[in-house]
RNA sequence: GUGGGUGUAGUUCAAUGGUAGAGCACUGGAUUGUGGUUCCAGGCGUUGUGGGUUCGAGUCCCAUCAUCCACCCCA
């Protein structure tokens, strides 16, 4: 079973049983999309590292522990890219995207990579789906990204999830927080985790997210965030959940979501599965206002998420979701000796040029191997042909779940299947 | 990076330290050109890998790899 030849670890194949799961679900993601008018992106797996350090964040153990680095033959210093967002905000800027006015508005799919250790719903490749929008602070904008993700797991079918939302502020508002956290923390730190004493120097916002037990309580009382937004974040979140609410999308704020990666601001948001396991955000993703100035564009603003399709596809899983229709051949065509399998060539390919799903073993002679062959493809249909109906120029048409059959002319086969099939 | 569980046939699992087995799946057969049910037949697999203890290791010990779950992190 293990051999000597390995798939790397953490990551999968999606394998045919599986693989129309995966097809399914991002046909799904596409129409929704296309349904806001969102257009796909596609851009590089891997970037000059320097794009994620300076997006994602120095500090952020995103860039510090996880990164697939390499350098190229001439040293260069490269890394299989751990998000998005970093690699579309590089492209919107080098190739002008927001020249045409209005809102630039992206989606892409793809596999991302990260250096973790794999578990339930997490893989070191792993294949995400997102949307971006460039180009408004409007807090609709908000509010419509997160309709599109609520517009997904619903058309999904979707129904133990919960859309969670938050504000972190901005460069303006932070700092005061920062403050007041580490004022409310210091007095507790010989209570806390060495993970949190040696965060409250450099993000105190992380603190809030600790799941050790005593952190958690302590944390319980910290002060909000929500009470140190200035102005503009405040009437910004407020707006955000206004629409919302006319959009009817249900949600509840939680002050504690707290994005990793460094380029958000204002706007967090989590569609999250509680019953996932640990890892258990469905979708996650804010605003980013600053961003794309640090790539050298104008000051645009821009907000977008992010999910994973493992995840979403094990939520679907447990709450035993339909993926679509299964795939199974429309016909199997069962020959019987030398004349037979030679008409049946020239038949196979009629069928199938007229986009009838036609399945054919030839390393199957008699008549019993070939049907049990028939049964096994799950085909509605069999086709027998034999020399007694080469002779009569007719074909015997079989329905595999009935047992009826009946014969057709030969000529008129490919016709009669067809306006069958509706092709 | 840390902790705990697991690793035997394609698969799901057995085997008080003493010759490695079963269900399912798969292939063939049960007289003439018809599948699903039933019956019969067909399995030597470096017991993940490498060491060690022992007269003897799938079983005990160590290491390593992989996997699962959790921490962490996040999608």
């Amino acid at each position: 079973m293990a051999g000597k030849y390995q798939i790397p670890r953490g990551t999968f194949d999606i394998l045919p049983e599986d693989s129309y799961k995966w097809q399914y679900v991002t046909n799904v993601f596409k129409e929704v999309v296309r349904t806001y008018n969102y257009q796909e992106i596609i851009t590089p797996i891997f970037e000059k590292s320097e794009i994620f350090e300076r997006s994602v964040g120095e500090s952020s153990d995103i860039v510090q522990k996880e990164m697939y680095r390499f350098q190229d033959k001439k040293g260069r210093e490269f890394a299989l890219r751990p998000e998005g967002t970093a690699s579309i905000v590089r492209s919107y800027v080098e190739n002008n995207l927001g020249m045409n006015g209005g809102n630039t508005k992206l989606f892409y799919l793809g596999p991302m990579f990260r250096y973790d250790r794999p578990q339930k719903g997490r893989f070191r490749q792993f294949y995400q789906y997102g949307v971006e929008n460039i180009g408004s602070d409007n807090p609709f904008i908000d509010a419509e990204v997160i309709a599109i993700g609520y517009s997904f797991l619903k058309k999904l079918g979707l129904q133990n999830f919960e859309l969670q939302i938050n504000s972190i502020g901005c460069a303006n508002c932070t700092p005061n927080y920062d403050k007041a956290l580490v004022k409310y923390f210091t007095p507790y730190l010989n209570e806390m985790c060495s993970d949190c004493n040696t965060r409250i120097n450099k993000k105190p916002k992380r603190l809030l997210d600790c799941k050790v037990p005593s952190c958690k309580k302590i944390a319980q009382n910290a002060p909000s965030m929500l009470d140190y937004l200035d102005n503009e974040c405040r009437d910004h979140f407020a707006g955000v959940q206004d629409f919302l609410k006319k959009m009817e999308i249900p949600f509840t704020i939680n002050p504690k979501i707290v994005r990793g990666l460094d380029y958000y601001n204002k706007t967090a948001f989590e569609f999250i599965d509680n019953n996932l396991g640990a890892q258990n955000t469905l979708i996650g993703g804010g605003r980013y206002n600053g961003l794309i100035s640090q790539f050298g564009g104008k000051d645009v603003p821009g907000t977008g998420f992010a999910g994973g399709f493992e995840r979403l596809i094990l939520s679907m899983e447990t709450e035993e979701l339909p993926f679509g229709k299964e795939q199974l051949p429309d016909i199997f065509l069962v020959t019987l000796g030398q004349k037979a399998f030679n008409y049946g060539n020239k038949l196979l390919l009629k069928l199938r040029d007229a986009g009838i799903c036609v399945e054919y073993d030839p390393d199957k002679e008699t008549m019993k191997a070939q049907m049990k062959a028939a049964d096994r493809s799950r085909s509605r249909f069999t086709l027998i042909l034999g020399e007694d109906e080469l002779a009569g120029n007719k074909i015997i048409l079989k329905d595999m779940k009935s047992g009826a059959q009946q014969f057709i002319k030969l000529e008129k086969i490919v016709e009669s299947l067809k306006k069958m099939f509706k092709k």
